[in-house]
DNA sequence: TTTGTATTTGACAACGTTGTCATTCCGTAG
DNA sequence: CTACGGAATGACAACGTTGTCAAATACAAA
């Protein structure tokens, strides 16, 4: 590899005058700085990343960490926007692995955000929840995406299920369904609550009651599909039939059109369905095409990136960024599954 | 951050003793061994990654990239076996983004390559084909995964088609399925060819003709659909109808199911069905489950990190290692869509 | 004791940069 | 023509480690 003391040759002057070429700082004479510039082209020089990291404290380099379980596969939009983020502001990105059943942030893992002195973190969940957040990492510059801490001592990106929920009920309401129903995910899970109160905003705005809302068992439960199913045919017996489901997530959806069609019931003429995640495999596949709610997986990494930079500029002056909670808005994407009453 | 020189004071010994324990060198006294290791743990001290990297040259890293069309989430698996295999390895990974219509091996990720002296690179993409490596690579250790270059210049790590192919031929026979049926990918897609070859020699091993064979439109096609359930329906009335469909992935495997239903089939009972992949999301939630031929995304990511250490050794030895195919095998998934006739 | 030898330890340079500060250069005013 | 000032450039140390080689120490044999 040539390095700066070959081009400062070539070039007929300092190490110091091409680091400054390199560093575009000012005073140097354009002539020099073309002469310089030719070498570096000439000799291909690119200078060494590590250098620079030890002699100015600044790794510009940022680790992704993950837990291990994928639930959606739409969910590594989050590392597409972290990486595409990353590269356009010229940090290196460390992609660490967190071994399954242990903390991410322990171990070896930790001795090497140390060791490479990593600017900043980033964390990952693929489902939105809450998490613990150990008291060694406060120090370093972090970012959660998909989860936050109660104690909202760490900047986090979510998406706003909130809003969400208000741009289902929108979107049924204006297809004229005024008699729908909320097929939610478990109580217990954090986008639950939230988007039952988005959806609830949206008829209390329009004067109408809450819809009705039933909650599923968590999928890892043996009852879970048997449960699901014993759901949508209760809602779709009872006497005041919803004319429109609205599905906790793509998945539960697919599933609910089949207990639908084993009714003998179509979507969407007898029943409306408007799934929850845009899990494109899903809603793409299903004819009618899935109407659904997208969640921004790709937008929410990008923005951490953004936050982690303001946190990590903040922290190199021994400053805090105020920690913040950032919701995302999603959006609808509207296939054929809702059509008007 | 505490170095070298803070571990060496406390401990009352000299830089390089430090240094020598740090790295298991021999010759260390027990009892120096044991002071300096106090110091370490009371300083908690961790070495730079960076000022080793610059020192030796070698700086235990590798870079990961992937194209950026992600077609089946299972395909993540092929990071996620990199990064745990690179952990225990001990080797930092760095994860590249790759600018769509772009080559990924262009502009500024290689610049940072050189820069951070990368030991060697790991290219993935999301589907199985053939690629075109640019020459200025392959003067670093380069290892591709899912993919190949027909020139042979660069190590591969791929599934074995051919194997899943006749894995599925064999799960067939097995349950006395002599006159199937294959709905193949198209044609000229690599995994095409290699799987009816594998099908094919089950049968032929069996002293059987060869199941009949269509192939599918791209998905992109906008007839793909309709092309797909056309020929279901084809297979499905002509004379000596089979007594199982095999299909080209799980997504078409879903596909003929619905099309197999509008006509009034059942799935195992009139006819049987089997796919590939083990796109999970799809093959646990159909009734029945899918049954279907796996590919080892992760075994692949694993293997991918342990041939490249291989490059990486040779190549530090200025040798070069043998460029090799790797194909790892699949497994089928038993789940409940193949039945005995 | 002395010597010889093997083992253990340390001083110092070097890796490729950037920061600090001194020096040189050039143009302009006196 | 000289003196001055600001702009441009360079010499050198430093970042934290490891490699090289020399020095010190320990231990056994004479």
């Amino acid at each position: 590899m040539t390095n700066i003391h070959d081009v400062a040759r070539q070039a007929g002057v300092s190490i110091k005058t091409v680091s400054r070429v390199v560093n575009d700082e000012p005073s140097v004479r354009p002539s020099t700085k073309a002469a310089v510039e030719a070498a570096i082209k000439a000799l291909n020089y690119v200078p060494s990343h590590y250098a620079r990291a030890m002699k100015t404290g600044q790794s510009k380099t940022v680790a992704f960490l993950t837990d291990s379980v994928v639930t959606s596969p739409e969910s590594i939009d989050i590392a597409k926007g972290v990486a595409e983020a990353a590269a356009e502001a010229e940090l290196a990105l460390f992609f660490l692995a967190s071994e399954p059943d242990k903390s991410p942030f322990e171990g070896p893992n930790f001795d090497f955000i140390r060791s490479a002195q990593v600017d900043g973190l980033i964390f990952a969940t693929h489902s939105h929840r809450e998490i613990e957040v150990p008291e060694h990492l406060l120090e370093l510059p972090l970012v959660l995406v998909n989860c936050f801490e109660f104690a909202g001592r760490v900047s986090s990106v979510v998406p706003d299920d909130r809003q969400g929920g208000y741009l289902a009920g929108k979107l049924l309401l204006e297809q004229g369904h005024t008699n729908a129903a909320f097929i939610n995910l478990p109580k217990d899970v954090v986008a639950s609550a939230l988007r039952q109160q988005g959806l609830n905003l949206a008829f209390e705005k329009a004067g109408l009651p809450a819809p009705r809302c039933v909650f599923l068992k968590h999928e890892a439960d043996e009852n879970y599909a048997e449960d699901l199913a014993e759901q949508v045919r209760a809602l779709m017996a009872a006497p005041d039939r919803p004319t429109a489901l609205f599905c906790g997530n793509d998945k539960t959806a697919l599933r609910a059109l089949g207990t639908l069609q084993t009714m003998g019931l179509r979507v969407p003429e007898d029943v409306s369905l408007l799934g929850y995640d845009d899990f494109k495999i899903i809603a793409e596949l299903l004819s009618p095409g899935l109407t659904t709610i997208a969640i921004p997986y790709l937008e929410m990494g990008r923005e951490a990136i953004s936050i982690l930079q303001d946190v990590i500029e903040k922290h190199s002056q021994n400053q805090v960024r105020q920690p913040a909670k950032i919701q995302i808005p999603g959006w609808p994407v509207l296939r054929h599954s809702v059509q008007p009453t």
